[in-house]
RNA sequence: GGGCGAUUAACUCAGUGGUAGAGUGCUAUCCUCACACGGUAGAAGUCGCAGGUUCGAAUCCUGCAUCGCCCA
């Protein structure tokens, strides 16, 4: 029977077994029961492309330890999976896999030559083919992630899953932009956009990342028309000049008076340009003076507006030089800017080069650089939406935590910019618009037109822009739920309750979930935003492929168990702090685990020695009774039992509250540790220890258990605490103990432990008396073996003498000595009513009012003794000066509260007895004695 | 340039006005019949620096230094 539970824990034989219960017995769709509060979150949904990191292993663990929680706290509890779709990084690797089959001959060929050979296929084949081969990849690739949560436990609604296009969700995507449109909010023109030359989209202001790099100012000379003398302006893009249609200057920049509305001649190209004033210039930037490139810079594009300049587009989409470059035409960006330079050089009209740090947009998908591009795209007014979205969180409505994040949200809400929302690319949710070739009228409705509304033309074009993903993400936590219709989910799950994301997404995602989820529900997406941490290797860098210092998720938990990496992320998450996470961690976490493996196996070997009749007994004994919970058992003959008995019962509901609360407040790490310490250094360090012998069948305690008597208090009590400390544990760890759940005897037991209460101790159960009482003995016993280690005594098991003024402790102790004398591995105790007089030979102050020594036959060492006294006095003196400190100031007793007097004037007595104390044992071992 | 934050034991981090904490690591010791992925005990910190408020500051305020993140 011993030989069935493995010493060591291994995890591998376990958890697929469970996640697959898990997943295919449907456990976690919600009930329909109307009555029960509902708690709803919508996951955050990965991309298709995606294969699950870290970073998702923290959020899934997070989410789910929140969701099994409340799930056992009696929440009607639905956790929403799902996919997104994922445009451009969907297209780029099907165009790769396109042209990786184009060059399957070509040995040579890089990704980059896929992507290009694969771009020029899409082409060929046509959107509706290439749409189609998307779906096929999603077919066949799309399943990652689901796959993956599966085998990590996450307790998701898998018949809820949802698709940012599925044919529902696309509907609603349709319906979201009809009404914003119709209501003004959705605008079409033309305007600089970030563009990227590598995807052929525009991008949002968000998809650009600016990276600081080294670049240099160019001077450069522009002639007046008059033909004497120049102004000079400086830049970081000199190509940029060749669509140059002014310069401006600060109206009050006295260095230009004179210059402004003359005319200068644009060098290479010698057009006529003018220079402005405008006030938006900085006469501190270079030289004052600022070209004007209006097609490709936004400031300059504004600039121009105002001064109504002419647009010149020097740069085309492919970012080569078009026509209007002149000589440079199909040159690309970078080889003009060489040739714009040396042909300035040569004609001296470069005054100089500087080195200049400047920051760079890239696309944040391919990492090249970004051209600000003119050009007609749909876009998003984002001041009217931010106003409500900004209220929801100002009022309370949404709360964000950690409450840093709700100040950087309303920064970045308060200053936001309307939304390029239209992507040149063929993957995605199509707008919905027509133009009609005989008016140019602009057609937006939820089916085909048949003809135009204004001319009655019946050719009408499609629109061939989709849409960027995030307007469709922003619309995940209702459309997942049935919008644009009434659907009985709808009503029963929205507002969701929590939404959990990185912070790498707040403004891609959180902020447009909320200004859109206003919008469209009236009602906020979420009630509350918990944003949590990086997870970074052991020297807080951050992982990335090309570092080599990733830690996939799947391999190290096929290694360590999900249970044990889940803990390691757990105990780490302090909310607003990254983890700097290591193997180490996840192998202190297996630690955990095997430990509470290995009070299982104590118990359930132990059991298993029982007569039948016992356990049968004790089955119908871990039932508790609806309502109350468990309570101790007393009807055991050991008053040292019932004692520890109610100690843990009465800590062991302290951490129940402590856990809920730490939980409710997103306090992973502290939860986490709660339930650690608890496990560890109280239910195994102290408690089984303290009642080993009574369930230790055949043991030498005296209490051991014999067959034909009744079931001992002590076993009733041991399984209900571990029980309810496996439910406490289950959201943290729920492979190992869901299994060890359903290894306890117990007589009805319901599918999951993930089903059954949080708490299942009683509200009764607080005792601090009992509390206070353990403790007393906990402090003789930790005194005892220290005792004994300093004087290297710690095979032996000398006996000892304790004394206390105190009668009721000395009683206490008395009541105890067995479980003292085992556990401080002593021989005999006696008692002394008052103090023991100082010697050299072991003695010891427990507390304030308790002395002990060791009665042994060794002598000491006198000079270690000697040593050790001295330390100990020094550490003493240390505080007492600090108390007599505090003590001798009249204000400090005029003004602190009474109870901190108090505190110190205790403190002060206990310090200087102490003293005392060990003076006199320094002097006799000085004496000699 | 604007904003948000961090600095506490060797490491990772708790601690928000009243005696400096945890986990890991380290040291010693013990393979005692649940567990060496273990037990027992121990060492280890001018709480970044300088001022201020206060009877009292790791905690509140100001400045400085260093580091990080976001936005432009």
């Amino acid at each position: 029977m011993e030989a069935e539970i493995a010493k060591v824990y291994s995890p591998s034989t376990i958890e697929p077994r469970w996640a697959r219960y898990w997943a295919e017995s449907a456990l976690y769709r919600p009930s329909d029961d109307p009555t029960r509060p509902r708690f709803c979150l919508t996951i955050p949904p990965p991309n298709i492309t995606g294969s699950l990191h870290m970073g998702h292993m923290l959020e899934h663990t997070e989410i789910d330890i929140v969701m099994r929680w409340q799930r056992m706290s009696g929440k009607n509890v639905l956790w929403l999976p799902g996919t997104d779709h994922a445009s451009i990084a969907t297209q780029m690797i099907v165009e790769q896999e396109l042209g990786r089959e184009v060059l399957k001959d070509d040995p040579r060929a890089t990704p980059a030559d896929w992507r290009r050979a694969g771009q020029r296929r899409r082409l060929e084949m046509g959107r509706e083919q290439f749409v189609e081969r998307c779906w096929r990849w999603k077919e066949e690739n799309g399943g990652t992630i689901r796959r993956q949560m599966e085998r990590l436990g996450a307790s998701v609604d898998w018949t809820r899953e949802r698709f940012t296009m599925d044919p529902g969700y696309s509907r609603a995507v349709v319906e979201a932009f009809v009404r914003l449109y119709q209501e003004g909010l959705i605008y079409r023109g033309e305007y600089i956009v970030n563009w990227c030359p590598r995807c052929g989209t525009a991008v949002s202001d968000l998809e650009v990342v600016h990276e600081e790099r080294r670049g240099h100012l160019w001077y450069i000379r522009y002639p007046f028309e008059s033909g004497s003398g120049a102004i000079t302006v400086a830049t970081t893009r000199p190509e940029t000049m060749l669509g140059d249609t002014a310069v401006a200057v600060h109206p009050g920049d006295e260095r230009y008076r004179r210059a402004i509305g003359q005319q200068v001649r644009l060098p290479l190209l010698g057009r006529r340009i003018p220079v402005i004033a405008d006030e938006a210039v900085d006469p501190a930037f270079g030289t004052g003076a600022l070209k004007v490139t209006p097609a490709h810079d936004a400031n300059d594009f504004a600039l121009a507006e105002r001064h109504r300049l002419p647009r010149v587009v020097v740069i085309n989409a492919e970012a080569r030089m078009t026509s209007e470059a002149g000589p440079y035409q199909g040159l690309d960006r970078y080889e003009a800017r060489e040739q714009v330079l040396a042909a300035l050089q040569q004609q001296g009209l470069l005054e100089k080069t500087e080195d200049y740090a400047l920051s760079v947009g890239t696309c944040q998908r391919c990492k090249t650089v970004i051209e600000p591009l003119l050009s007609t795209q749909w876009f998003m007014k984002m001041e009217p939406l931010a106003g409500p979205a900004i209220r929801a969180v100002e009022e309370g409505g949404i709360e964000i935590i950690p409450d840093n994040y709700r100040k950087i949200y309303l920064d970045w809400m308060s200053r936001i910019h309307d939304w390029c929302i239209s992507r040149q690319l063929w993957w995605g949710h199509r707008i919905p618009a027509w133009y009609c070739e005989t008016c140019n009228h602009v057609i937006v409705a939820r089916q085909t037109p048949v003809r135009c509304p204004q001319c009655q033309g019946s050719v009408l074009r499609p629109e061939t822009d989709v849409l960027d993903t995030w307007f469709s993400s922003g619309l995940w936590p209702f459309v997942t739920l049935g919008w644009p219709d009434d659907t009985e989910d709808l009503r029963r799950f929205y507002p969701n309750d929590l939404m959990i994301m990185g912070f790498d997404i707040l403004f891609f995602w959180a902020a447009r979930m909320i200004m859109l989820g206003l919008k469209f529900t009236g009602q906020v997406p979420f009630r509350q935003l918990y944003i949590h941490g990086l997870v970074r290797d052991a020297e807080r860098q951050k992982m990335s492929k090309t570092k080599g210092n990733v830690i996939d998720p799947l391999e190290i938990t096929e290694k360590y168990g999900t249970d044990a990496v889940r803990f390691a992320l757990a105990v780490s998450a302090a909310p607003g702090t990254d983890i700097a996470f290591s193997v180490d961690k996840i192998e202190a976490n297996r630690a955990f685990a095997n430990k509470i493996w290995n009070a299982a196996r104590f118990i359930l070997m132990n059991l298993a020695k029982l007569p039948e009749a016992h356990r049968n007994q004790l089955a119908s004994a871990l039932q508790p009774r609806s309502g109350v919970g468990f309570e101790p058992a007393w009807n055991s003959q050991n008053p040292s039992n019932r004692l520890a008995d109610a100690w843990v019962f009465s800590r062991l509901l302290s951490v129940t509250h402590a856990l809920g609360q730490a939980l409710a407040d997103f306090r992973f790490h502290e939860a986490a540790s709660t339930i650690y310490h608890f496990f560890w250094h109280e239910f195994c360090d102290w408690y089984l220890e303290w009642i080993k012998p009574e369930i230790t069948l055949g043991g030498n305690g005296k209490g051991a258990e014999t067959p034909g008597r009744a079931l001992t208090a002590a076993w009733i009590n041991l399984v209900r605490v571990f029980d309810a400390a496996l439910h406490l544990l289950h959201p943290f760890m729920p492979f190992i103990t869901e299994e060890l759940w359903h290894q306890l005897p117990l007589a009805e037991r319901g599918p999951s432990i993930s089903l059954e209460p949080f708490q299942l101790v009683s509200e009764r159960t607080a005792d601090p008396v009992s509390e206070a009482e353990f403790t007393a003995l906990q402090e003789l016993i930790i005194a005892a073996r220290k005792a004994k280690a300093d004087l290297g005594l710690q095979s032996r098991r000398p006996s000892a003498q304790v004394a206390s003024e105190d009668v009721r402790l000395l009683e206490l102790f008395r009541e105890h000595q067995e479980a003292v004398l085992r556990l401080a591995g002593l021989q005999a105790l006696n008692f002394t009513r008052g103090r023991l007089p100082a010697g050299t030979d072991g003695l010891r102050h427990v507390g304030a009012s308790v002395d002990l020594r060791l009665l042994q036959e060794r002598a000491v060492d006198r000079a270690a003794e000697r040593s050790r006294l001295v330390r100990e006095r020094d550490k003493v003196l240390q505080q007492l000066i600090g108390v007599e400190k505090q003590l001798g100031n009249r204000s400090f007793r005029e003004r602190a509260p009474e109870e901190v007097v108090r505190g110190a004037e205790r403190r002060h007595a206990e310090l200087r007895a102490q003293i005392q104390k060990l003076n006199e044992s320094l002097e006799r071992l000085e004496l000699g004695e």
